[in-house]
DNA sequence: AAAGCGTGGGG
DNA sequence: TCCCCAAGCTT
């Protein structure tokens, strides 16, 4: 093993780090605009942006956002309410509460300077062990060596790595192999040829036939490349019900915001009723009734869908009503329903809205 | 330290 | 359809 710098383990290191620069140099024809980007604001906010997200997904985001806020201090002083409605749609929305503070917190406490060492950097709020090795080594060129989903694949297949990568030992394994591997000169351009050789050819089902290492790869010599990198833990995936009333009243809508430390914390939504298990209409209208004061109405429309999530799978059922008097609900609003497009609202409720927008053109 | 956090694409 | 996974982080 490696660990134990076994020679032949150390040589087969040194060999694929070789390998993979120059695979890099003269092979490697992926691209993206943050490539080879030296701004540690671009950086950073690539990085946080494909944080567990495809980069076919991000990349409309990270334009968007460049565009928008072209250095830390827009960001900064940008209003709270149009970020998160720039991030609609992306997920994981604590990224983009870290992405504010840490924002505001640069541009006001560091003077709008980005950190360069990594220490700081990793102190950001919403910058990990990987996202402040990427941004120390691509914008400063310092010898810090990313792990993220693609490192743990290509090394646990290149040295048949078996403990799991989930698992604390894991984690600590792999983060010595992978910084053992670095060349503390290259640490930039290395990071992100094992990151690109991880996602076009060390993929999860490996392209083993056209990868330059597979005859001193240990997985695909023993024929394991399938079995590896090994994870401990599975998830248990939960169910909930979610009721929303879209209750309006001529142009208005009620919403409010999410507050708790919960699922899509800070978007709004419309009127909730969570319950612990699904229930029909008729034992959810006296539930309105009795938690909102809401008894007088007429339905429009009423449908319910499933999103499945990483964790858990939601149960909707929407119920859009009309009422005639547009009474107070506690801790909801009035809102235009023209004024919706300024808020972020999570992806199922985007697309009830545009449901019950095509239903009224009907 | 395990659990929670979104969304979308691929096998 | 279902499960895995994608440039992880926080509590």
């Amino acid at each position: 093993m490696i660990l134990k710098n076994d020679e032949a383990e150390i040589m087969r290191g040194a060999a694929f780090t070789k390998k993979i620069l120059n695979w890099n140099r003269y092979e490697n024809n992926r691209q993206m605009p943050w490539k080879g980007e030296k701004d540690p604001y671009k950086i950073w906010l690539s990085e946080v942006i494909l944080q567990q997200t495809r980069v076919e997904q991000g990349l409309k985001y990270y334009q968007n956002f460049i565009a928008a806020y072209p250095n830390i201090d827009a960001l900064a002083a940008a209003p709270e309410e149009k970020i998160f409605k720039l991030w609609e749609g992306l997920g994981y929305y604590s990224r983009c509460r870290n992405l504010i503070q840490t924002a505001k917190f640069i541009s006001k406490e560091m003077e709008g300077v980005f950190p360069q060492a990594y220490e700081t950097i990793l102190s950001l709020k919403g910058v990990g062990s990987y996202t402040a090795a990427a941004i120390a080594s691509f914008a400063y060129n310092l010898p810090y060596a990313v792990l993220d989903g693609n490192v743990f694949r290509v090394l646990s297949r290149i040295f048949a790595m078996e403990i799991a990568i989930d698992s604390t030992k894991g984690r600590k394994d792999f983060s010595l192999v992978a910084q053992r591997l670095l060349p503390p000169k290259k640490a930039g351009e290395y990071n992100q040829a094992i990151m690109d050789f991880g996602a076009v050819i060390c993929k999860p089902v490996p392209l083993c036939d056209d990868c330059f290492f597979n005859k001193q790869c240990l997985a695909y010599l023993s024929g394991k490349q399938d079995l590896l990198p090994v994870k401990a833990k599975t998830i248990r995936i939960k169910k909930r019900w979610l009721n929303y009333f879209i209750v309006q009243c001529n142009d208005e809508v009620l919403i409010q915001q999410r507050t708790e430390k919960d699922i899509w914390q800070n978007l709004f939504q419309f009127v909730l009723i969570e319950t612990p298990n699904g229930l029909k209409p008729k034992t959810l209208l006296p539930l309105l009734d009795k938690q909102l004061g809401i008894n007088s109405f007429s339905i429009l429309n009423e449908w319910s869908q499933e999103q499945k999530l990483s964790h858990q799978t939601i149960c909707f059922h929407f119920l859009q009503i009309k009422i005639e008097k547009r009474l107070p609900v506690q801790n909801h609003t009035w809102m235009k329903f023209s004024h919706l497009q300024n808020l972020a609202f999570p992806t199922t409720l985007l697309q009830a809205m545009q449901k019950i927008r095509v239903g009224s053109l009907q």
